[in-house]
RNA sequence: GCCCCCAUCGUCUAGCGGUCCAGGACGCCGCCCUUUCACGGCGGUAGCGCGGGUUCGAAUCCCGCUGGGGGUACCA
């Protein structure tokens, strides 16, 4: 029942094959992943197909951003990428082959024909498939003609019958032919459909696994059909599960985060990304959840891949992500996150020395954040003055006189430090925790607050290091002064 | 409606008839560490959808039910 992974006699070509209609979800990158993984394990080939059939709504920049997003997933590919729309004579010579073969036929009817028919056959319970008429006379042909018309090419389905799909992942699937309408193959303006360039070219590519989400599960026997009648021998197929939402519904735009562009957005690397992805509906054994590329590229296989549908919890992924930046070399990880906001355009209009800031703040950081997005939440006090968070002022005004005690308590102890240092500064703060008898948290919290605004930051010492003495009492001072305010207002 | 698929803690999963009164990870809760938020360490919480079979024995096999997902275009 389980099939290995091993390959047959055939070197092993797999293939990815987004349409250019918008930026790559999730579900589609973890798609290119599994196919990537396959081939780089079993030494075969990747092969990258822009499947753009449909003018409309392909573009050239959604081309663009899917081979970005591909190779900042580090997935190279190894042929293409091929344009659907730079072969429709290949395609146009199979549907000439198809003709001649008697495989499919002229389908004539008008699109309100087509839906009274389904409509009847869904009214009666029956399924609701496309028989086209195949008795016209060639009077009533000619009057089409003479009308304009072109008809549309449609696959005559052979009945009885049905075609079995043995998938690597569900095992046997059976589909019964009466199930399956005379598809379309080719458009009346003559261009080729979905089923057809899809089957064509896996077939014309030598494509010998086809991994693909199980959305496509019912145009398989299509594909296959199509093959076939075009002499060929269908590849093996491996459907894989859906992502879904947390409200269980396939994952779409609407559940936030759902693109790896907007993953890139929000401060993950691609290593995380890529294992937080990878153990959506596949797992190596009942412990292993951190893999390198090179372990991936080892461990993976397609038998492992799980039957049910997985839900993408954003959750993982940021503590995956976090464990992977702390992980990182220090030097490396300054390089990344000033990078990242770099190309955030976080240094638009701020100091010309913000770069080099923020390189001297990434040791403060690298322990605390699980995504560079972060940053600003931890460090942002730094490049602007203070702008108390509604909560952390809220959490000084709660106890008013202990906050003015503890924030005078530090001031006193800050403004007279000759040399403005890390250790220093922490010596100095906890001698006068300890005369005012508080505890760190206590003693500490308004001293954070004070001087950053925010209730999480980098750490205090190293905070008023940063910042230095002058400023750091003139922060002081002016959190004195309003939290004074607030007590003589009553509160 | 019709077709196809799926079903273990809240989530991702291990489990392929006995070694499972179900293991790991995330979350959550508690404790500890760091005289700070964080990080880290330790412990705890929580699950085989239901009903029938088969079998000496079922989370594992079979059937039904229920629930969920996908498809149902001259889109892909």
């Amino acid at each position: 029942m389980h099939h290995m992974d091993t390959a047959d006699d055939r070197p092993l070509r797999v293939r990815f094959a987004p349409s250019p209609t918008g930026s790559l979800h999730v579900g589609g990158a973890r798609t290119a992943l599994f196919n990537w993984l396959a081939a780089r394990h079993a030494g075969g080939a990747f092969i990258l197909r822009l499947e753009d059939t449909d003018r409309e709504r392909s573009t050239p920049e959604s081309e663009a951003e899917i081979l970005r997003v591909l190779t900042w997933m580090g997935l190279d590919w190894d042929e293409g990428p091929f344009r659907q729309s730079e072969r429709d004579d290949i395609y146009r010579e199979c549907i000439d082959r198809l003709k001649e073969a008697g495989a499919v036929y002229a389908a004539w009817e008008t699109a309100e024909e087509l839906d009274a028919m389904r409509a009847e056959a869904r009214a009666n319970k029956r399924a609701p498939v496309v028989r086209g008429r195949r008795d016209h006379t060639s009077e009533e042909i000619a009057a089409f003609e003479a009308a304009g018309r072109t008809p549309v090419w449609r696959f005559a389905v052979p009945l009885p019958g049905e075609t079995v799909i043995d998938d690597m992942i569900r095992g046997q699937v059976t589909f019964d032919h009466a199930q399956i309408e005379d598809f379309v193959v080719a458009r009346s303006d003559g261009s080729p459909t979905y089923n057809l360039a899809a089957a064509v070219d896996d077939m014309v590519m030598g494509i010998t696994r086809v991994i693909r989400g199980e959305d496509h599960i019912s145009n398989t026997p299509k594909q296959m059909l199509v093959i076939r009648a075009l002499g060929g021998e269908p590849p093996q197929y491996a459907h894989v599960p859906l992502i879904l939402g947390t409200d269980r519904k396939r994952l779409s735009k609407r559940h936030g985060a759902a693109s790896v562009e907007e993953l890139e957005a929000d401060g993950f690397l691609p290593q995380p990304v890529r294992n937080a992805l990878v153990l959506l509906g596949w797992s190596y054994d009942d412990k292993t959840t951190t893999f390198t590329l090179d372990e991936l590229v080892e461990k993976f296989d397609v038998s492992r891949i799980s039957k049910s549908p997985a839900v993408f919890d954003l959750k993982k992924l940021e503590v995956m992500s976090g464990r992977y930046l702390r992980a990182m070399d220090p030097a490396e990880f300054a390089d990344v996150l000033v990078g990242y906001l770099e190309g955030t355009g976080y240094f638009d209009g701020k100091a010309a020395d913000a770069p080099d800031l923020a390189r001297r703040t990434a040791p403060l950081v690298q322990r605390k954040m699980s995504r560079l997005s972060e940053y600003d939440r931890l460090a942002g006090w730094l490049y602007r003055p203070v702008e108390f968070e509604p909560e952390a002022l809220a959490a000084l005004q709660e106890d008013v006189k202990t906050s003015i005690q503890c924030i005078g308590g530090g001031l006193g102890r800050v403004e007279v430090l000759d040399d403005f240092t890390v250790d220093n500064i922490k010596d100095a703060l906890s001698d006068q925790l300890h005369i005012q008898g508080l505890t760190a948290r206590e003693f500490l919290e308004p001293q954070r607050i004070a001087v950053t605004g925010q209730s999480i930051s980098t750490g205090i010492y190293e905070s008023l290091a940063l910042l230095g003495r002058e400023e750091s009492v003139a922060r002081y001072r002016a959190a004195l002064a309003l939290l004074a305010e607030s007590w003589q207002g009553g509160d």
